[in-house]
DNA sequence: GTCATATTTTGAGCTGGATCAATTCCACCG
DNA sequence: CGGTGGAATTGATCCAGCTCAAAATATGAC
């Protein structure tokens, strides 16, 4: 544990979690900030546990995830620099609702929480930046949930690999960030599977080699996200009253938004 | 749309997302806020519009639910009184990342974005509250993923149905608050699965009569959430370094499917 | 380089939950 | 009361992804 260093002030400037504040702002809000070095597996913290602070990854990969009655783990993310945790629960005086740690060796920005509330007292700006911050978190959530309630694990897998690359239409490299074994867990699916779908997705011009993915077309993984044709799933199902069937209802009181 | 009555602002008061406001404060807060009606299907805001507002469920039942590029919907919640929703897209001015419609007659209050962004400026004891509401939700939505990651169908409803009930142990009688097929769209299951759930269950002593749900003992209940031994689930896996590896199992009570 | 360990792949088989297709149940209405 | 339409159950079958087991491949220590 250790002081940041000038350095990593200026890339905290840069971070999501803190963008649109002041530089005056950013400096008071990280004032009594301290650095962590984690080591491969060294944890940051446990679920249950009080939350007194929150966490910007500033180098390496930090995985987040819970751990069921059963024993199993539920991979939750896994994030890297820029990125940061568990800004919400520090509001709360509650616990941590999920387990952190540490993949690579990692370093990580410590803010303490009580600090934090005290700041936004003085700066309404910092609570705006904490909540669309978390508000990112959520909807990334809301994916995730989407993807596990309706995705098969070819279009998981299709939807991770082009989240990794640029979007471009052609053909791609990508490497993959960590070990398959969590990218598998990150997807909700065994490692053996995930092996499984790589051998799939080379009949549609995906070539994986050790952490090195050739991608042929990005577009056509880009559709499979839409329909999964490998597995022959979802050849766009009618569903709903999508169109307008026997829909006589009255004439949608229109709940267009509140005028600002 | 009409103007909340003073009871509504009465009830507000007692609401989770305000709890912890002065009174002064909720009012000034709930100033330009107004109750929709909504009749049942109706739409309060669907996903990709800009978020303009968010909204407190003031009776009925409400639906936030993603549309899938399948067709599919996936249920991320089902909001009943006192249940806020979008507090935390609001303050991005980005746009609503799932759909909300109501399942029932639902009355619902709409508080406008800008207003709860100008009153931060003044009171910041309103975003210690949204942060604080936005934290609960992130939870949930971390609780929801592990369930779908990591629990058995037969969990999940065991599990939702304990969370119906007072925390008790011994015998209980839970109404279902909705459909069964919108719990099983809740749960991430079809209709006809959830419909064998309560069949299954009724082995262990729930019985499910259309909304009536008695259950001999709660206890027992709880116990499958974390080890479903119906369809001989997770006898303690060993996993990890957690502790002895050749745990003496207990005599399966030997519950192998149905003969036909 | 060689050997030991951990990760990944492959194979074979099983099963939970989905799908498709009837029924049956039940609330509501004339 | 009997009829009508949506909701719920039941049956039969299928298959995506899991499990167990073994082989292959990468990683690292020396």
């Amino acid at each position: 544990m250790m002081a940041p260093t000038p350095a990593d002030l200026g890339i905290a400037a840069e971070i999501p979690v803190f963008s649109g504040l002041e530089p005056q702002a950013l400096a008071i809000l990280l004032g009594p900030a301290s650095i962590f070095n984690l080591r491969p597996g060294q944890t940051l913290f446990r679920q249950g546990e009080p939350a007194q602070a929150f966490f910007v990854v500033m180098d390496g990969w930090v995985k987040l995830y819970r751990v069921t009655p059963a024993g199993d783990e539920a991979v939750l993310n896994v994030l890297t620099r820029g990125e940061s945790l568990a800004e919400a629960v520090t509001f709360t005086s509650s616990r941590y609702p999920a387990t952190a740690s540490a993949v690579t060796p990692a370093r990580v920005m410590v803010i303490p929480a009580d600090h934090v509330v005290a700041c936004i007292r003085q700066m309404p700006d910092v609570a705006i930046a904490m909540i669309a911050s978390t508000s990112q978190h959520l909807h990334r959530m809301v994916q995730q949930i989407e993807q596990l309630m309706a995705q098969s694990a070819t279009q998981r897998v299709a939807e991770f690999l082009a989240s990794l690359a640029p979007r471009t239409r052609g053909p791609c490299t990508i490497t993959l960030p960590y070990d398959k074994s969590l990218i598998a867990g990150r997807l909700g699916l065994k490692p053996e599977s995930l092996s499984r779908v790589f051998a799939k997705l080379r009949m549609v011009g995906v070539d994986v080699r050790a952490s090195n993915v050739v991608v042929r077309d990005m577009a056509q993984l880009c559709k499979l996200v839409a329909c999964d044709r490998i597995s022959g799933h979802c050849p766009v199902k009618p569903k709903m009253m999508c169109s307008q069937p026997p829909a006589p209802r009255a004439i949608q009181p229109e709940v267009k938004s509140v005028p600002a």
